[in-house]
DNA sequence: CACCTTTAGGACCAATTTGATCCCTTTTAT
DNA sequence: ATAAAAGGGATCAAATTGGTCCTAAAGGTG
């Protein structure tokens, strides 16, 4: 259980790759696709999130493309993670003050701890520790 | 991301219940499932996973039914969880020495920090301390 | 302007997983 | 024998995952 999707692990190596590049440097998403050996497609869906949410900048026609929006030590892996998973949330009940049934479940306090602390660990990661972690 | 599906919080409501009762008490599965709140058939199929895993013992015929195997305080949630969840692996790349591209991922760690904070927290709470928890 | 390049966005689709239900078999007590 | 349970397999609909495709929009260039 809680396993991470395609859909993570190819943003994360997405966007590891554009932190790899030269500071300003746009990058295609042909290009960033092939580099992540991912489907271009499917990572252009994922780019485009990162773009609504802030994370890269996108330009459009001849010379556009993707750049990181901030510095990749100001891009924690769990805004990467979130923006395309969602929060993370491991049991429905902490979406609402009540669970389905009444009243705080008797397991919320358990998932809450969960929550926190998957939180805190991605937090403490960022895209730039790991573009520039030699454990490849 | 990270969330627990329905079999999960079925399986925590239905083993709680069974630690609720008297000691050595047998639960018919239709009565477990209507104090749960859980389709039968569905909470059949989990009790089968738990009675495998000897998380319970379960008699057939006349007077059959459940019982816990251990003391609701011997059981962790992480066991519960895991009978039906499978094991908690936040990333695939957990399960082989390697990553799908040769070596270990650059995030290998992080997920694999993520894995040990999450059992160690499940491990941390038995059945027992849920089905004594007022806070319901 | 016309044209090319590149992302944006929507529609669509196949495969897998989830969330069940049904039916028949086996075991066990009376 | 018979009735009462769980065991186990087959099946199935709905949701999610993992992706493709097409057209539109935006931005450079001659």
């Amino acid at each position: 259980m809680m396993e991470l999707t395609r859909k993570g692990e190819y943003a994360i190596r997405g966007i590891i790759y554009l932190a790899q590049q030269p500071p300003g440097r746009v990058s295609l998403i042909s290009e960033i696709a092939a580099a992540a050996e991912v489907p271009q497609t499917f990572l252009a869906k994922i780019f485009q999130s990162f773009a609504k949410l802030g994370l890269v900048t996108s330009s459009r026609g001849t010379g556009g493309g993707f750049v990181l929006a901030r510095p990749a030590s100001a891009i924690t892996l769990r805004e990467v993670v979130e923006a395309v998973e969602g929060p993370i949330l491991p049991n429905r009940c902490l979406l609402g003050s009540a669970c389905d049934r009444g009243g705080p479940c008797r397991v919320h306090a358990v998932w809450k701890q969960v929550q926190t602390e998957v939180v805190h660990i991605l937090d403490g990661v960022t895209i730039d520790t790991l573009a520039r972690n030699p454990e490849h």
